[in-house]
DNA sequence: TCTGGGGTCCTAGGACCC
DNA sequence: TCTGGGGTCCTAGGACCC
């Protein structure tokens, strides 16, 4: 028995929220990210708006580079209150409309619908009634995928954005003639390697033998097998406790000036920590992430054998990481908690923390 | 072109235990 | 006098996603 599901995806969602919230930026060319500093920033767009795509900006491209493709955009630091607040607003409409719903990030969400719609006619009727809602309430527009999986509808949404629906039938008749790496969790060196074996679109990929895919691939090869015949799980479930959590720095110049170094930890740990008392967890690994000038990324980590929660031993175990790299010109410094236990109750939490 | 920040999952080797 | 095999945990790195 076939299932109904949707993947509704926010358009632009950082840069659409700006938009509601201040007029004056209709009809501009927005660009949400760090800080392009007069081209001499050093992060990435985050998202931007399809003005600015007309020049060329794109997510994940160098602030430095948008910038020089165009320096009368505008550019903003993301606001994640505001995203969060329509966010929390967006996922409320859509959870209404769903047997089960499945949230990933701020701006999309896996809906399965079956039992709420009759037919696949019906299930587009329903996806109009959710767009409306969602521009009528937040003036914001979606694209809807739906098809039988999440893998399908997921691709279903970004092939007719922004205000789009696209209804999916026929999974691999969809699938053939787009480029393997519109698959999830095929990136840029899966399809290099994928090329090298003569593979570019999804249906070049179906016909290749899944005994090759596994030798070349491992599991990753059986999944890349059955994606590309369109099957993919349609299991649409909220998703349970994070399982770590982690703040990073970058450095306006690479330093290796270790006092600087120490006084982010200090900062970055207690972030961390004052989240962990928050969500009332307790963690048993501390890490830490070191980026050198040339880019090269190096984890350390300590695992003890009881959970932890003290304020000073995230610092203290960072700071005691991070000396292995005294000397070295660092970009950046990352620190990360995790094998996380939400088990504690309130009370026993109470006397451990803080 | 010069590459953020917050995450997840997978792999592979080594230590250690029985 | 030359060393099995299964299981689990830890560590480090890497690919990928939003």
């Amino acid at each position: 028995m076939n299932k109904i599901i949707f993947h509704v995806d926010m358009d632009c969602f950082f840069a659409a929220c700006e938009e509601v919230v201040n007029k004056d930026l209709k009809g501009k060319s927005v660009v949400i990210g760090s800080d392009p500093k007069e081209g001499k920033g050093r992060g990435v767009v985050a998202t931007c708006n399809y003005a600015a795509r007309a020049y060329g900006i794109h997510s994940a491209m160098p602030i430095s580079k948008a910038y020089r493709l165009n320096k009368n955009s505008v550019f903003l630091r993301p606001n994640f209150k505001l995203y969060s607040r329509v966010s929390t607003n967006i996922m409320l409409i859509l959870k209404k409309y769903s047997l089960n719903f499945q949230k990933m990030g701020l701006d999309e969400a896996y809906l399965d619908v079956t039992g709420k719609v009759e037919d696949w006619a019906d299930a587009k009727i329903l996806a109009y009634k959710i767009k409306n809602e969602i521009s009528d309430k937040e003036k914001l527009t979606c694209s809807i995928g739906i098809s039988s999986n999440k893998l399908v509808s997921k691709i279903a949404s970004d092939f007719n954005k922004p205000d789009g629906i696209t209804l999916v039938k026929n999974n691999r008749s969809f699938l053939y003639p787009l480029k393997v790496r519109k698959l999830y969790g095929v990136g840029p060196r899966s399809e290099q390697k994928l090329k090298k074996l003569g593979i570019e679109s999804i249906g070049e990929l179906a016909n290749f033998s899944k005994e090759k895919l596994i030798e070349n691939f491992g599991t990753f090869g059986l999944y890349l097998s059955l994606s590309s015949f369109g099957e993919g799980s349609d299991f649409v479930s909220s998703m349970g406790e994070r399982s770590s959590i982690s703040k990073e720095h970058t450095f306006m110049e690479d330093s290796d000036d270790f006092v600087k170094v120490d006084k982010i930890i200090d900062d970055i740990a207690f972030e961390i920590f004052s989240t962990s008392c928050q969500e009332k967890c307790t963690f048993k690994t501390v890490s830490i992430k070191i980026r050198l000038h040339d880019f090269k990324t190096y984890t350390r980590s300590k695992t003890f054998s009881v959970y932890q929660s003290e304020k000073s031993l995230i610092a203290d175990t960072a700071k005691l990481l991070a000396k292995e790299f005294l000397g070295k010109k660092i970009r950046l410094i990352g620190v990360k908690v995790s094998s996380l236990d939400f088990s504690k109750d309130q009370k026993v939490l109470k006397e451990y923390l803080c």
